[in-house]
DNA sequence: ACGATAATAAAACAAACGTTCAATTAATTC
DNA sequence: GAATTAATTGAACGTTTGTTTTATTATCGT
């Protein structure tokens, strides 16, 4: 009744923030109960203790990580110098391959913020705000270079988030469209709505190609 | 310590759903205590329990009257007969009508679907099936008349639904932007993203001239 | 082989949860 | 004005919650 043979603090760790990202993806985070995850991970839930203080340490610490990781990955795909297209498709590229790849803690780093006290919020909003900011930079480029047409920046920068975030609603691996299908008429339904002439770059989607394109 | 004077029972109940739907918006079903809403109300959480059996009835009465609201609203709004673009601007401007009038239902309709069970689910996941189907038709006459450039319309559907909606996340009213601004630029946008070359119907937005219309 | 430390189990805590029940008073009906 | 019904209170129920404490065992460095 107390450790167990094979017991490593890395890997119990690393499956509870696995467990509980996808727990508190499917239930919600005041539905999800500490013994509950416990039990997903095979353990007691005292022993969730030694790794995270609280709670809502676990929740913030999801939460943390998720945006660092969405930032750093932006900072990998992010052309070092391209024209407003180039790095518009980069971007919708980027957050679309993230939010796919990572639907769970997704999920989490959405739904979940009311959870958090009042400074972490305030710490994750930071990062959500600094990663949007890129997306308005590149929207303002594009429209001062004359090579997008839009009403407003930042209002456009909301709605191509929300249009963008929202493939993980809906979105089931294995079903009807590939990943790269989704991303390529996303792109294309980005290109219309900035008002940019040309669909630059679909080269990564082995597509049918469209049936009405006349618009471009 | 019994009945309190003045006490009625219809605008009671009112004042339950008003401040459920409030409270969950604001901290979510599960965070939502009985007592809490209770106190929201000015009553004991006894009393709730004369207008609703359980806590989850609650949750989906709420649903369902937003859900039955919404579909009533654009049985309303929807025109008799007109073309696709025309339609599509009445569904565009109902659907944020009403999602910024109703944000917090719209909140607890769209976040706590978790919660239900699972033939109450199954209830109002058929209900919002329906009114998307009516935007999926939409977009496929308009795509069959050559009016729009659609590569995919069930996809191309729920980009619009997630885009319109999360209005809702960021739009505070008496902001920066008005509903009616607000509501123009989702119009253009909208046209814009599904290829619709004029853009139909602007005449309720005492708008700022768009700086750059150019692609229009 | 052994001491130190890392990792866990088991039991317990007070607080909060949704819900029920009996008692009590206001409003309505006849 | 008495009888009936509507609306609410206050107290209580059994569970479950997040968290703490203490004891116990596995692992690792030496």
């Amino acid at each position: 009744m107390a450790r167990t043979t094979g017991s490593d603090g890395e890997k119990t760790e690393a499956a509870v923030r696995e467990a509980a990202a996808g727990l508190i993806a499917r239930y919600g985070y005041e539905a999800m109960s500490m013994r509950r995850l416990a039990a997903e991970v095979g353990v007691q839930a005292a022993a969730l203790y030694r790794y995270f203080p609280t709670k809502e340490d676990l929740l913030f610490t999801l939460m943390r990580e998720h945006m660092e990781g969405l930032i750093a990955a932006w900072e990998m795909a992010r052309p070092a110098s391209a024209g407003p297209e180039a790095r518009l498709a980069a971007y919708v590229r980027n957050h679309i391959a993230f939010h796919i790849e990572r639907r769970h803690s997704t999920h989490v780093s959405n739904m979940e913020l009311r959870s958090l006290s009042h400074d972490r919020l305030t710490r994750i909003l930071r990062m959500r705000t600094a990663y949007e900011k890129e997306l308005r930079a590149i929207l303002r480029d594009g429209a001062e270079a004359g090579v997008f047409s839009i009403e407003d920046t930042g209002l456009t920068a909301m709605a191509l988030i929300q249009m963008m975030t929202g493939v993980i609603v809906w979105f089931r691996p294995g079903e009807r469209l590939s990943v790269a299908e989704v991303t390529a008429t996303y792109l294309s339904m980005t290109m219309r709505l900035v008002g940019a002439r040309i669909d630059i770059g679909i080269p990564t989607a082995p597509r049918v190609p469209a049936d009405a394109q006349r618009a471009l």
